[in-house]
DNA sequence: ATAATAATAGTAACAGTTATCATTATTGTT
DNA sequence: AACAATAATGATAACTGTTACTATTATTAT
């Protein structure tokens, strides 16, 4: 196994997740921490992204595009993704145990983990129609 | 609006997801066809399977590794991806619309779908261990 | 200081998917 | 049955998001 050394870039990058709550993508933080060293590498934030997420500090999310987000809140719940700007969003859902117990019945396999997605119109692209 | 013309090719396609339940990927199907018509293109696999779902005959679906599957079944339900071998099966979940209400009273948005997938291990991969 | 090695920037490679375009197939009309 | 209009095709190039590679740089322990 091999052991975990301090990185700036690493750094930079969990701190622009914490501050924020739109589940941004890879290139989304990319722009971000560019401001900052602006020379890091697209490869060093995927790194890290995927680093990250090995260790539980984040979550991935994959979106109906196919294109991977990210979510500093790693806590179980669910994510609401607007069909029109494409925006996730956090949604606090009931008892997802219930929900694997209850398909679990009539299942032959183990069901280990439910995602639930809601997918709409979010409160500003309805609005502003 | 563009009309559309009968092709064999598209007419093979839906024939092929007619016949399974396995979820399978664009090139799965490519590679199935390609035993009819040895010289289809996969863009034109591709291009059917876009347009079949845009007409709702058949459903995209996309895995965690962000690869687009398609299902012959387009009625409401959920579907179990294995973490091993990858795998989709369906499952016959309770009801969506309660928890889409349940969840739309707290949302300021417009809840239109709700997508629920389960993860863990298949009967196959939890019986080879 | 030094040595060991993890992390980086820069870039190439990759997979899945979409777009382009000349050619072919389907359809409606004579 | 021939024809014109045009949708669909096969072949291939282009594109997007992501991962792999490699020489160089930064971090850590001694």
């Amino acid at each position: 196994m091999q052991q975990r050394k301090f990185s700036r870039q690493r750094e930079s990058i969990i701190e622009n997740l914490k501050c924020r709550t739109d589940h941004p993508t890879a290139d989304m933080v990319y722009s971000d921490i560019r401001q900052i060293y602006p020379n890091i590498s697209l490869g060093t934030v995927y790194r890290n992204l995927s680093l990250l997420a090995e260790e539980k500090k984040i979550q991935k999310i994959i979106t109906d595009d196919g294109v991977l987000r990210f979510d500093y809140n790693v806590n179980p719940h669910d994510h609401f993704i607007c069909r029109k700007c494409g925006s996730v969003s956090d949604l606090h859902m009931l008892d997802t145990e219930g929900l694997k117990s209850s398909v679990s019945k009539n299942f032959e396999g183990s069901i280990e983990k439910c995602v639930v997605t809601f997918y709409g119109l979010c409160k500003n692209c309805l609005t502003t129609h």
